[in-house]
DNA sequence: AGGATAATTAGACAAAGTCTAGTATTTTGT
DNA sequence: ACAAAATACTAGACTTTGTCTAATTATCCT
């Protein structure tokens, strides 16, 4: 599938987002990449050519295309929350000292969790294998 | 097994830690009670009484027993991290709407994951089934 | 005791993220 | 097409978590 800005824009009228110029900059930023990216990362890929997105928008987009379940947040470094254009249910591997995420593929499975308490229901399950590089 | 002041610091100098006043008050906030705290409860329980231990200091001595292998910091929450006196293999239930974050017990299982790229050795394992109370 | 070393401190600083109030753009109704 | 209303965007102040520095204090050793 290709992510042009037509294609985008109808995504986001799927999602009950109006296509604004800042939100396909930005939904453009997250999934012509297959990558993780955080809040800064996206807002340097969107002001390489000239400045146009300001910081809140960023911030504010972010989170509504969160809401509208189009992203997915993943927390898993300390220091900055970084955002996931893949929504299917996958796990994640983190590299504590380089800083780098990426997917792990394969088919995995949890068993034995026990049920949940009445009155609360599962958001996600998250995975994050952390990892170094050896001595 | 009882958390008095002397066993704290028993346990300090089994991990390679010089036992002051102000990590014994550390060790104890954590270890007294089985929660997961924050740093910044962490400061306030250890300051209730009368202000002992500066920002820094419970900063830094945080760090110190996480490299020394005496607890366990959690990545769970967008804002802050939290720290798990319990350093044994163990998972976790956070409420996103609440912040609550508790220990999931029983036997879990998790299978199926490939083999790890060679250079790279696991670190641990994280698994947090993020839950929210029904509508 | 006295010198060396280790630990603590206040407060400046940094970075991620939120909020506000004003401006611009888009949509709606006529 | 036009005006009014609603939605979106913006700069920059602000908040919060966490780090750093340089000076002070406590501890250790002979
Ligand atoms: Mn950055
Ligand atoms: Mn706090
Ligand atoms: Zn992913
Ligand atoms: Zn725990």
């Amino acid at each position: 599938m290709e992510y042009t800005r037509e294609n985008i824009s109808t995504k986001l009228r799927n999602h009950g987002i109006n296509p604004t110029h800042q939100r396909i900059e930005i939904a453009h930023a997250l999934f012509s990449r297959h990558e993780h990216l955080s809040a800064d990362q996206v807002m340097a890929i969107v002001n390489t050519r000239h400045a146009e997105t300001s910081k809140a928008t960023v911030y504010n987009t972010l989170r509504l295309f969160l809401e509208k379940g189009m992203i997915r947040e993943l927390v898993v470094d300390p220091t900055k929350i970084f955002f996931d254009p893949n929504t299917t249910p996958h796990h994640h591997m983190y590299e504590v000292d380089t800083g780098r995420l990426s997917d792990i593929h394969g088919d995995i499975q949890i068993t034995g969790l026990p049920p949940l308490p009445p009155g609360l229901v599962t958001e996600g399950v998250d995975l994050i294998v952390r990892v170094r590089h050896a001595s």
